[in-house]
DNA sequence: AATGATGATGGAATCGTTTCCATGAGCACT
DNA sequence: AGTGCTCATGGAAACGATTCCATCATCATT
């Protein structure tokens, strides 16, 4: 089977080749008090062994895995594979490994995920949560390190505080919004949808404030987290209110619907139909037409999540970054 | 600080509530022989308990830590984000956090990482290998338990066959260039030039070897990883040799920036210019005009690939799985 | 009835680290 | 010289699981 091979060299080795304890060891190579000569000897066992600390024996020890768990809800959406960028490439330089899991929008996966981790004694998680304040409640009590991004979740009930506690770091959704919404109007718009997903309800919150007057709810539709979901609800949007102006898609999976949908039932952009799309992706500018975007800093996003859920030294409750939109063709004034 | 809390229930807890030795519980609990009457004693009382094994103990002991390991070029492109996926999606029925790197195309940064796995004691890794043959032969030779998946990598020496025994999950690229490149001929292209990122060395020699004849090794270029010198690369391209008619791009990042610099050039596609993809993504369709493609599998050979490494059964040295032309706009005959 | 085989069981060792605590040396000050 | 203080140091105890091994009961066979 496996070579039983030459054991690997533990503490004890080199405890032994620099004729001193392993309590002396461990304290030198992590940085405790040692004289100058026992320092030196024993940092030239290590290096003789090759010596590798094992990471299975801290754990234990310490009673919690090291690395980062990172739960998005897609990963093949391009703002989260962004997402999860930043904060592997935060994570690379303090050299912690990223676990990944997809939520798939959906609370029990989520929740699956969460007891996962817990058992894996992992007590650090970055995540693009999805529902449920119950459960992330619990987990927060049970000890976990969470810091939340691009959305956050409150707590359930107005006595427990945990949640509200628990850092975010978002980026600035209404500000975004009410930008895009004051264009449009600007180009005349009245009649605007907005095409969310499962779990976008503070967008979809936003949305709604931001509209104000102009609010008619039967604009908002929602799909599930699945392609054909989001093209279903476009086109179910655009046949069902043949009034329709304008429209702005929560995501780049909803915007690729809906360019997709308008095609199908020859619904022109911009000429009959002005759309903006939420995130900016590669392609939005090779699309035809080009596509006028909310665009979001999201690669910033994890890094900074993943600064803060690494750092843990004194940390702002909440910071918001900003969104910029990217005027392209995709819009044009109401005829 | 962190609440002292009570103490997590352990094993010994469970021996004791039940009345038997931590040894018999372990049994029961992980499918060893046992009475039916004890295996009920301790299931109630695991249950009772809200027992959760602590993954940190197993580890420590067993000497190696569950999960899996992926690593990756760049999990941002489309390609990569939908081996991802396959990759969770089978592990996550196998109930095994999966630890991502991305390597940048890097070697240094991929044996970073990996030495970063082998302290972890992480011994199952699915990868996307990028160059050195010698460390992937080491690492192997360490006891990891390789697969890679996209491309695979040669023992250096013909001597070590250590190498030779991962198995890999492949897409059939050899075939869909052939397919690609006989639609090309057949519309009376001669001149096709071929866009290639550092670490597509495999591709590249299929390329080459489809070509035959017909092959110019100045129409093929090579970028870095990054956007910029993928755009700077296809613009060198088409501005250094007018006579090219027709193009493959080895990824989508590339295709993209061919894509942008012919527009940037006034090079008209496919009037100008043809041009075929590698890897189908959502925004090709949407592309103006939408791109013809060589479409591959990506989260099946993630799937593949963990379930190869996860199984660990008898296992075919090496799965290939088929690519397709979907034929859309970005092909004209040559003028 | 004596012997052997089988199977369930629990005690104890083990994995590799960190950290508590006791020890002893060195030094300053009275 | 004696007292007290600060250090460096090493032994040993965790951490929580798995698994080796010895023990004991039960039962079948001679």
């Amino acid at each position: 089977m496996s070579t039983p091979g030459p054991r690997r060299t533990t503490i004890k080795d080199v405890a032994e080749l620099a004729g001193v304890g392993v309590a002396t060891v461990s304290r030198v190579l992590s940085g405790g008090s040692a004289s100058a000569e026992t320092r030196e000897r024993v940092l030239d066992a290590a290096t003789k062994l090759d010596y590798r600390p094992s990471a299975l024996g801290r754990n234990l020890r310490q009673q919690r895995s090291g690395g980062v768990a990172l739960l998005v809800p897609d990963i093949t959406d391009g703002f989260y594979a962004r997402l999860c960028d930043g904060v592997l490439s935060c994570a690379r330089s303090y050299r912690e490994p990223v676990t990944i899991g997809v939520t798939g929008d959906d609370a029990e996966q989520e929740a699956d995920l969460v007891g996962g981790l817990l058992e894996q004694s992992m007590d650090r998680i970055i995540a693009v949560p999805t529902g449920d304040g119950e459960m992330w409640a619990s987990a927060v009590r049970a000890g976990l390190n969470v810091v939340f991004a691009d959305r956050r979740v409150w707590s359930p009930g107005q006595h427990a505080r945990a949640l509200d506690e628990v850092p975010a770091v978002l980026t600035d959704d209404r500000a975004g919004l009410r930008t895009a919404i004051e264009y449009l109007t600007g180009l005349g718009h009245r009649k605007i949808g907005f095409l969310a997903r499962q779990g976008m309800s503070h967008r979809v919150a936003a949305f709604r404030e931001v509209m104000g007057d102009l609010l008619d709810d039967d604009l908002v539709v929602f799909a599930r987290a699945s392609r054909d979901s989001a093209y279903a609800a476009a086109a179910g949007l655009f046949q069902r209110r043949a009034d329709l102006t304008a429209v702005i898609a929560g995501g780049n999976m909803l915007g690729e619907a809906a360019v997709l949908a308008a095609r199908e039932l020859y619904v022109r952009i911009p000429r009959d139909l002005s759309l903006i799309m939420f995130d900016d992706v590669p392609w939005a500018e090779l699309c035809s037409p080009p596509l006028t975007v909310i665009a979001q800093p999201a690669s910033d996003v994890g890094y900074r999540a993943a600064e803060l859920v690494l750092r843990h030294g004194r940390r702002p409750r909440t910071v918001s970054l900003p969104t910029e939109l990217i005027v392209r063709s995709s819009c044009a004034p109401r005829r």
